[in-house]
DNA sequence: CGAAGATTGTTGTCGAGGTCAACAATGTCT
DNA sequence: AGACATTGTTGACCTCGACAACAATCTTCG
């Protein structure tokens, strides 16, 4: 595909149409193009759940995001660690599954994290295959201090939220 | 990097180390491998409610694609095409404005639902740069048929979480 | 025992999306 | 008219999820 910045426009089509008479017509049809549509319909969207659930997902983790940002943890490092650290001696598979993410995907993440002296892939001393997980002396002080500032992020919410609607959301999600 | 499918593994280490002795040793210290976990521990996960939301999310999503696979609709395009239908003729930076994603990636999702013949872009009659975008009787069609589904799909999310727990989640978020 | 099958960790690859920078065309403001 | 902002667009990079294939290692059962 040829590098065009924009289609050229082939050619200009008669400029200058209908330009809204001063007397209002009465709304014969729907306009054929809004010019500020102030507020927008979000139609059906507005019955889907998971629309909303999308929408406060994104800003939860923007959220997190930008609180984690000087230690550089993302909410998957964040909930890696959290998990390692509560279950120590754990295997990768079952990482994986209570987080519900990719073996292969946990492989690169542990790979990250090894290398940034976190974590520590021991070998099972019961099973030849599996690896046992572990946390670092420094990968625990990453945690504690990862600990801190998620928990300021979490505080940041109940403003955004309210309490009572952020006490709602936490208890019936957590059951579901 | 070469490609070694597993580190050949450079030495077999004294295998066949302690095999836990019928006689509990009364805790000395932390067990260095477990098992079998039974039940893992989600340590501070339990009070953050983004991990929580982003579970539920990707479950929604996830289940939102498979009943959506036979019209091969995402739930991003079924947004777009729901606030196309009920917009008709606003610009693409209103929509990609109202639904939280980028310009530029809205530009190539239009480009493929116009390869699809479900949308179009017509030149705006009062903005030369603005596009109004338009759903295609082809396009009218299929989001008559997506909103079928998508209501199916919703309609299952309530033996999932309960009649009355899906109605507060709903509720809870619309307003947030 | 030994062969067949399952599990675990690993690498490669593909595709969907988010992010950022740059750009041409167009509109707006002074 | 010129400076500046907006709109749509392309290109490039990166993260992440999903699959497939594989070597090493249990597990099972004839």
């Amino acid at each position: 595909m040829p590098p065009a910045k924009r289609p050229p426009k082939k050619a200009k089509p008669a400029r200058k149409a209908a330009k809204k008479p001063a007397t209002l017509p009465l709304r014969k049809s729907a306009p054929p193009t809004r010019v500020s549509p102030a507020v927008i319909d979000l139609g059906v969207l507005n019955v889907h759940l998971g629309y909303f659930v999308r929408r406060i997902q994104v800003w939860i983790f923007q959220d997190f995001i930008r609180r984690l940002a000087p230690i550089d943890i993302s909410p998957a490092q964040f909930s890696v660690l959290v998990i390692i650290g509560a279950n120590e001696g754990l295997s990768q598979s079952e990482l994986a599954a209570t987080l519900g993410i990719e073996r292969a995907r946990l492989v690169r993440m542990l790979h990250l994290l090894d290398r940034r002296g976190l974590t520590e892939r021991l070998p099972s001393s019961a099973d030849g295959r599996r690896h046992a997980l572990r946390l670092t002396r420094a990968g625990q002080a990453q945690l504690r201090q990862a600990q801190t500032l998620a928990a300021q992020h979490e505080a940041g919410l109940l403003p955004k939220l309210g309490a009572e609607r952020y006490r709602l959301l936490l208890e019936a999600l957590r059951e579901a």
